[in-house]
DNA sequence: ATCGTTGTCTGCAACGTTGTAAACGGTCTA
DNA sequence: TAGACCGTTTACAACGTTGCAGACAACGAT
């Protein structure tokens, strides 16, 4: 059996109390007591029960990371981001998948592991702002990427609109003048894909350049990008792509090639996410970096203020860092 | 407040342990009470609280998955099958990373996370069979991959050494002859790779031809592959190169094409792992494909027997089926 | 000498659940 | 009709922890 506070206490001489003072940091203690008391829990090799005291203090140290699909690296390379940050505040992260399902979104939202963790982080893509209103769980929940909280929940992302506008001007500053882009969504909830396909509009408008085709997608994974890439050839061929994220764009230049098309020479490529993938296809992907670091940082830490302060501070909405990386997909000299 | 049990029972006037009986399915509840405590529940949308029953029963229904790194995107897609499994058990499953490190699988194996979870499946990398056997916690545990229990420990993983094989044999099978493998490591403790080092001798041998070159990688990703290959090009270039997993083997097919040879024209790739990246590079990758969910299925389920039977039954040494799929970059025509 | 203050330590109760054992009311058998 | 039996329901205690209130000793100030 696993010792308990009862059997240090005994071994120390000193009351179970005493050892819960000692195992918590509470300053009130004697040298003396606590040099006992630790070499008792070292000796026992005590390790406090987590049930008992998120029982007991409402507390259970672990919060839930809640992400579509882990399969994309995107979202896995963020995972091992947040339990690296949550990890140095003692917290367990506790993975939930959602494969972008509106119903098993509302699940975790509305708290089906609401007994087992303190708060979470939540990357929805299925949910509508509705959802969210109509969501009574009173666990704390940051949001991350999608801005659909309305100003009700703490929120971090990158820029969207900004972002793609940054990757579509590239292009045009390639010199292409037919640019499409693969990645927008018929489901009016997919705000990020909105987002995105905003800001793609807006610089190419503010080029003077018309748009040249928009490919939609049911989902984000290699196998929709080498799709929609398929369509977009079957008409009038782009010049340049501009692809939601890079798994789509990776996909799409599969397409590219088989079709015996050189990128960037025939058709310039950019994806979006900076995944390691990108960094080792043939031709490497140029790509928009969110700094995946920042938003994993700046998650937990507004998690750890929504959990200390029991109060009604505002939520905040803030906005991570992004940048272009240029690769040999929108090289010039090739 | 969340509802307890308490406030059920006064709601439907019946006993507290009543509520719970139902709640938990004794059989011994009439049709009008259990319908009435059902209604109640409902009602109040009762929530069953996780840390007082596992304090307890002593079980907590959170499985932990340990793997090296979930940007593996062999290591994702596993926990992705896991998840899923588990969830069909009503586990919850947290997972840890251990980034292959000696110190880390050592605190996660010797039950860091011992309270909050019932058992757990662990894939270790560089823990040595005496670190396992120096293991004291008790918590039920399956390895999967790297067979290296010796016999205390249930395990799951595929035959490496006749996978290994086949691959090198599909190579040999193309008339290729100057055949190098990637993966190998220094450390005397990487049993796998050394495995599929030994599959790869041996059907070398069987063929009767010579080893071409072994390049050792310090890790598995997709940057060692690349350094490793353009090791194996500095000296005389092979005609065929088995990698020891799919991220090496895309690694080393961007040194390839950037070095101006055609795959599989000059040289024929073989991966392993079956990851998703593989089905979408130029070429696509030729891989040996271990049946990810028959181990993620295996491995719950035989975590589940060990939690049901606390009895002494013998540990399972379990294998799971594999199988080559031929690509583009071992295509004969190309 | 008395009183409050400070620092250290302790006992008690409670968190929400379930296992055990026992109580209750009804039916069946002798 | 008494006793045994069964299905249903209940009270109680315990799981290991921490917050609270207070006990106790030592100390300084009056």
């Amino acid at each position: 059996m696993r010792p308990r506070l009862k059997d240090v206490a005994e071994h120390a001489g000193v009351s179970i109390k005493t050892v819960s003072n000692v195992v918590n940091g509470y300053p009130h203690v004697s040298p003396d007591t606590r040099t006992r008391v630790e070499a008792a829990i070292a000796e026992l090799r005590y390790q406090p029960n987590l049930s008992a005291r998120n029982l007991r203090s409402g507390r259970s140290g672990v919060i839930a990371l809640a992400v579509p699909d882990l399969s994309i690296p995107y979202f896995s390379e963020l995972a091992t981001k947040v339990i690296e940050v949550a990890d140095l505040r003692g917290w367990t992260v506790l993975i939930d998948q959602t494969q972008g399902e509106r119903r098993k979104e509302q699940l975790v939202m509305s708290g089906i592991r609401a007994q087992l963790i303190d708060g979470m982080l939540f990357s929805p893509l299925a949910l509508t702002p509705e959802d969210l209103r109509a969501r009574t769980d009173q666990t704390p929940m940051v949001l991350l990427g999608e801005r659909i909280g309305g100003g009700t929940l703490d929120h971090i992302a990158v820029d969207n609109v900004a972002a793609a506008h940054l990757a579509t001007t590239h292009l045009v500053a390639l010199g292409r003048r037919r640019i499409a882009a693969i990645g927008a969504q018929r489901a009016a909830r997919a705000v990020t894909a909105e987002q995105r396909l905003r800001g793609f509009r807006r610089a190419l408008s503010d080029a003077g350049l018309s748009e040249h085709a928009v490919a939609d997608v049911s989902d984000y994974h290699r196998a929709d990008g080498a799709e929609a890439m398929a369509r977009l050839l079957d008409g009038d061929p782009p010049d340049a792509v501009f692809c939601f994220n890079d798994t789509l764009a990776l996909g799409a230049l599969r397409t590219l090639l088989s079709h015996g098309l050189r990128v960037p020479r025939d058709v310039a490529l950019i994806g979006f996410d900076d995944i390691e993938d990108g960094r080792f296809s043939t031709p490497t992907l140029t790509t928009i970096a969110p700094d995946k670091a920042h938003i994993a940082e700046t998650a937990v830490s507004l998690l750890a203020t929504r959990l200390s302060a029991a109060g009604a501070e505002p939520p905040q909405d803030l906005c991570a860092p992004h940048r272009l990386i240029v690769r040999e997909s929108t090289a010039t000299g090739a």
